[in-house]
Parts: structure tokens; C-alpha cells; sequence
RNA sequence: GGGGGUGUUCCAGAGUGGCCAAAUGGGCCAGACUGUAAAUCUGGUGGCGAAGCCUUCGCAGGUUCGAAUCCUGCCGCCCCCA
């Protein structure tokens, strides 16, 4: 095996990476390991706490991809002990709850099988923590912990925050950092992957490698990935998040609603088009581009094909003013009618389109309830509307189905 | 163990006896404008087919014509002292 030339292997590493440390070891590394031809060990550890594993993921798993392409080594931490901990990085609250260990086993299996559509599994090793960290009794435990005063623990950004803000600070969640750099130090890692959130955690596993004699590791941090608010990081429990597993059709309508301001971000951490050609894209209209970003991202989950016909489906029906292709039909019961009518608000409540009576009388009022192809505007929250199959009924621009009448 | 705080509608956070379904901000929803983007502006944001009624302010009781507001007990969280 052979590794091309370290600047080679630089420029693609670099892309997309806020922060290096140390920027100079990692070139060191990679020199060495070309010279020996030994492959690096690249660790990056999930905790399978969720199942969705979103775009936000796929930010260091899309690295670790790259790393293997150059030929290291991809070591792929599955934190079945630490799910059970919970991360405290970047959380401005304690969980709320634990998951047991049957929810993190079958969360694992899940992910496994998600993040296999980013890296390359059969050239990954995969380690759980829990291997070792199941093994470790009281005693290790303790010895572990002495290694970090509790002054460290609160430089960390996350917990300070917390301390200040009188919440809670649990007493297992400060073990997370401990054992996410004692997992580094398990696999001997060279280069760890992650946010930048992460750097305490990273440093801390640079410091315990070096107690143990090992090379110490150099972290490799992403900047977070915004949602689709444009302001906070990509997230499930922010709803915000674009899901590897989701159709073409569904990302394709929640690219297109992204401010135009993460643009330039989304194309250099979640696509390999070269930075320059983007600019060129980003000069042009803004719609554009943003169609390509979709439709290269989309490709790599769905394959070109289906990812060119969310695009030219956007174009037809959302871009041209077109009907929705896909109108969900609901049944509407003919014994709910009164005389083959339905007051308005009624008729969007059994819809389903509103959640309650008010909500819907509340819609109407303000001009978000259409009926029909043309989208006549229902004037009057109790109006009668007369009921007819395959009617078309629109709550707001974004919900809408047809009416399918059932005994 | 002792002392002091605090718990409000999705979130943050006002409200300390009636004018409170509860200020304000955020979020969210709708409308206008657009590229069904963002920003901006406008309106809305407990339930009930109107008037009116009903359920909400950690939990359980109590005082009162009347309680988110007062009292008692319980629970959670935070801080300080030891």
C-alpha cells in the first residue's frame, strides 16, 4: 500500500476542518506513517443515543470516508457505555433521562447500519466501550478519575455555563470527557474526529495517551453544522435536522428552505465540489445553487437519478407554481356531513390539517384556508362548505389533502 | 444537618387577592412581499360550533364571596454554611 504525498493528502484532510491540533503534528504523522507505510488510526466515536443519524453526522463521517480513501485506518467508536452517560458537550441542560442497555444495543445495531452508508464498514474496525469499560472495576475507575480535578472539568464551556446559570450538574455526565479519552487511549488513536465542542475531551485524551506512553492524538474538528434555521446546530431534538434516511423528495423540499447565508458552508462540508466552482455557483442566482447542493448531496444517499428527478420535481411543481404531485387523500366520514356539508373549521379539524376547533377558526380568519385547485380563500370560519369527493383542501400553503368520502 | 432561594402557559420570563387564559421576548402558525429562502411588516398562538362556559400557573389540602397570588404539608431544582 502506498500513500500519496503528504500535501496531497493535506488539502484534502484540510477542507472543511475549523481547527487542527496540533496543525504541526499532523503533518508529522503523516509523513511518518507514508515513510513506514503504517496506516493511521482515525477514531470517531457516536454515542447511539437516537436513531436518525442526520447531515450533522455525516459532517466527520464524510472525514473519516476521506481518510480511508487515502488509505488509514478508520477506527469507529460505537459508545455504548457513555450512551448511557450522555454527552454534556454543547448542552446547556442535563439529560433528561438515561437509556438502558437494551435501548443503546438496538440504537447501535441501528446506526451501525445508517453511518455504513457514509464509510466504508468493511475496511473499519468497530469497537463498543463498553468492552472495556465493563471490564474496569472501582478501583480503575477511581485511577481514572484522578486524573482530572474538577478546575478542568469546569473550564469547559458547557459546564461553566451551567455552574453559572444554577442547573444541574450531575456527577456521571463529568465522567464523559474522562471516558471519551480513555477510549482514545484503548484504541490508540492517532487523529480523532469531531466537533469543535469537542476539544476538551480531545486534549484530555492527549494528556492520558502520554501518561500511558502512547503518541498522543491530534484532533480533527468540524465546525458545526447549522440547521435549517440557519442559526443553531443541526439537531433532532431542534427538529432542524436533514436525516441521511430520509426520501429524495423530503430533502429535497427542506434543502431549498435553507437560508441562502449556509450555502457556502453546506457545500464545502457536505460535498467534495471543488471551493472555487462554489463561489462561481454562489455569484449566480442563489436558487440555483442551492438546487445543486441538494441534488450532489441527495446523489450520495439516493444515487444521481433520484436526485435529479427531487430536483426537477421542485422545478416543476414548487419552482412553476404546479400542483403538488403527491396529495395525501383522508377519509371523511359521511356520517360526520350535515346535509353533504361541513362548517370550515369543522371540515379542516376533521381533515386533520388543525389540530382544534380554534386553531382552525384562527387560520381561516386569517386567510390560510382554500378550497380547490384555484385556491378560492374561505371567508368565513363557519361557512357551510359543501363536501364532494376529491375535494381540495388547503390549510396554509404547505398542508393540504383531498377528501375521500367513506360510509 | 442548618440557612436562603426557586418551580408560571412550547421555552425564557413578568405577575404577589378580583381588571389574569395570564405582560414581554423567543419559538411556532398564518397573511403580505419573494426564489413556497432569509430578512422585514401584519396578525395569531389553552379547549368548546356564537354569547357564554370549561380546564390551566410543581403536587395535595386549607383560608376567602373570590387565589397563579395568602396559609399548611409534600415533591423537584439552585446557592451558601457546616
Amino acid at each position: 500500500m502506498s500513500f500519496p504525498p503528504v500535501e496531497e493528502q493535506l488539502h484534502i484532510i484540510r477542507r472543511g476542518i475549523e481547527q487542527i491540533v496540533p496543525e504541526a503534528e499532523l503533518e508529522e504523522k503523516l509523513r511518518r506513517s507514508r515513510e513506514t507505510d503504517t496506516p493511521l488510526r482515525i477514531k470517531y466515536g457516536i454515542d447511539p443515543t437516537g436513531i436518525d443519524v442526520h447531515l450533522g453526522h455525516t459532517v466527520p463521517l464524510r472525514k473519516m470516508r476521506q481518510f480511508q480513501e487515502l488509505g488509514h485506518q478508520a477506527v469507529l467508536i460505537i459508545g455504548n457505555a457513555t450512551a448511557m452517560v450522555g454527552d454534556p458537550s454543547g448542552r446547556d441542560e442535563a439529560r433528561s433521562r438515561r437509556l438502558t442497555e437494551e435501548e443503546v444495543e438496538a440504537n447501535a445495531r441501528d446506526y451501525l447500519a445508517q453511518v455504513g452508508r457514509v464509510v466504508d464498514l468493511d475496511r473499519t474496525e468497530v469497537h463498543r466501550n463498553g468492552d472495556w469499560f465493563g471490564r474496569m472495576g472501582l478501583a480503575d475507575i477511581l485511577n481514572l478519575c484522578g486524573r482530572v480535578t474538577v478546575a478542568q472539568l469546569l473550564t469547559r464551556d458547557d459546564f461553566s455555563k451551567r455552574y453559572q446559570a444554577e442547573k444541574p450538574i450531575f456527577l456521571h455526565e463529568c465522567l464523559y470527557p474522562v471516558m471519551q479519552a480513555w477510549d482514545s487511549v484503548q484504541v490508540r488513536a492517532d487523529v480523532e474526529l469531531g466537533g469543535t465542542e469537542q476539544l476538551y475531551s480531545f486534549m484530555l485524551a492527549r494528556d492520558l495517551q502520554t501518561q500511558e506512553n502512547l503518541p498522543p492524538q491530534i484532533g480533527l474538528m468540524s465546525p458545526i453544522l447549522v440547521g435549517l434555521d440557519g442559526h443553531r446546530r443541526m439537531g433532532k431534538s431542534l427538529g432542524n435536522y436533514i436525516g441521511i434516511g430520509e426520501s429524495p423528495w423530503e430533502m429535497m423540499k427542506k434543502f431549498m428552505q435553507l437560508p441562502d447565508s449556509v450555502l457556502k458552508t453546506y457545500f464545502e462540508l457536505l460535498t467534495e465540489v471543488p471551493l472555487a466552482e462554489v463561489d462561481e455557483l454562489l455569484a449566480g442566482h442563489p436558487r440555483d445553487a442551492k438546487i445543486r447542493l441538494a441534488e450532489t448531496v441527495i446523489g450520495q444517499y439516493s444515487g444521481h437519478d433520484a436526485a435529479r428527478s427531487a430536483a426537477d420535481r421542485w422545478r416543476r411543481e414548487i419552482g412553476g407554481g404546479g400542483l403538488p404531485a403527491d396529495i395525501p387523500e383522508v377519509d371523511l366520514s359521511r356520517a360526520d356531513l350535515e346535509d353533504g356539508a361541513l362548517p370550515a373549521f369543522r371540515l379542516l379539524t376533521l381533515l386533520g390539517l388543525q389540530k382544534s376547533g380554534g386553531e382552525a377558526r384562527r387560520l381561516i380568519a386569517q386567510g390560510g384556508g382554500r378550497l380547490g385547485e384555484d385556491r378560492t380563500v374561505i371567508s368565513d370560519p363557519v361557512q357551510k362548505i359543501p363536501i364532494e369527493n376529491g375535494l381540495l383542501v388547503w390549510a396554509g400553503k404547505k398542508k393540504f389533502c383531498r377528501v375521500r368520502l367513506v360510509d
